[in-house]
DNA sequence: TAATATGCTTGCAAAATGCAAGCAAATATA
DNA sequence: TATATTTGCTTGCATTTTGCAAGCATATTA
């Protein structure tokens, strides 16, 4: 979306203020997804070309990269960048909102009570889990 | 929007996942605004008839209320319910964020740094200052 | 060599957004 | 007291975005 204030709030929202971007960027931290049709098979079943159109945009932003497999040249290689990893604590602080208000939330309680007081060390250990899977 | 999954940040997403509910939860917290008028005189100039529906919603979620101005019968004062002060911790990591990558941000240097290290204290002072506003 | 998997694109209908104008009730001004 | 202005919206319409379903080229597997 095109920039429309230098607000750092409406800022980020011009990046990943929809429905779907930060659903992509969950999937590749928590999930450790990586290719298009892992993608797919989310819960929440975002259509193909919404999904595409995301991929591409959040790769012009710069928030992730999109390589070649190696192994397979069907398949294209989504990771997330530094700027997109750093988005994290911003999900962080999702789950423990949806930890207070949501009931019927899916989210462990380990891992809420580790975002409220062990958050630092949950992020490495989240982003580390994505450097073993992204040899 | 109808519920997606029981994903804690698919949760979040429904609520205020799009350009302009966290723009309007932001003007209530950080401008102290209370008013549809005030709050149609941000930077972003979001359409009336939007700001119309998306006041309904948040109101519907209940995540602020409305109320009628005791003063000016013409006005309604909108406030923020606890469910939308505590979505104040997401604000924050967003203004860490754009503090970290975009360098035209708006946000004081003060403030990035008071969210980085000081955020409970400066999360009470926040929403203090709403208190001190909604007597 | 045929079948299948993968990562998309395309076409179209439906929904959401954005713009401009208008409007009733309350208040301020002359 | 009459008129103008403010406030908080609504309405109508054009544009953009989303969602659904089908299709398709290339690569891999059977």
């Amino acid at each position: 979306m095109t920039r429309r204030s230098n607000c750092p709030i409406s800022n980020v929202l011009d990046f990943v203020g929809d429905k779907w971007s930060l659903l992509i960027l969950r999937d590749l931290i928590f999930f450790g997804k990586r290719s298009y049709s892992e993608l797919q098979n989310s819960d929440e079943r975002m259509a193909t070309n919404i999904l595409s159109s995301r991929l591409e945009r959040l790769e012009k932003d710069g928030l992730i990269t999109k390589r070649a497999d190696v192994n397979d040249k069907r398949k294209k290689v989504y990771a997330l960048t530094q700027a997109g990893k750093d988005m994290l604590p911003i999900m962080l602080e999702m789950i423990i909102w949806s930890g207070k208000y949501d009931p019927a939330t899916n989210a462990p309680e380990q891992l809420i009570d580790r975002a409220k007081s062990d958050r630092e060390k949950l992020i490495s250990e989240l982003l580390e889990s994505i450097e073993s899977k992204h040899p």
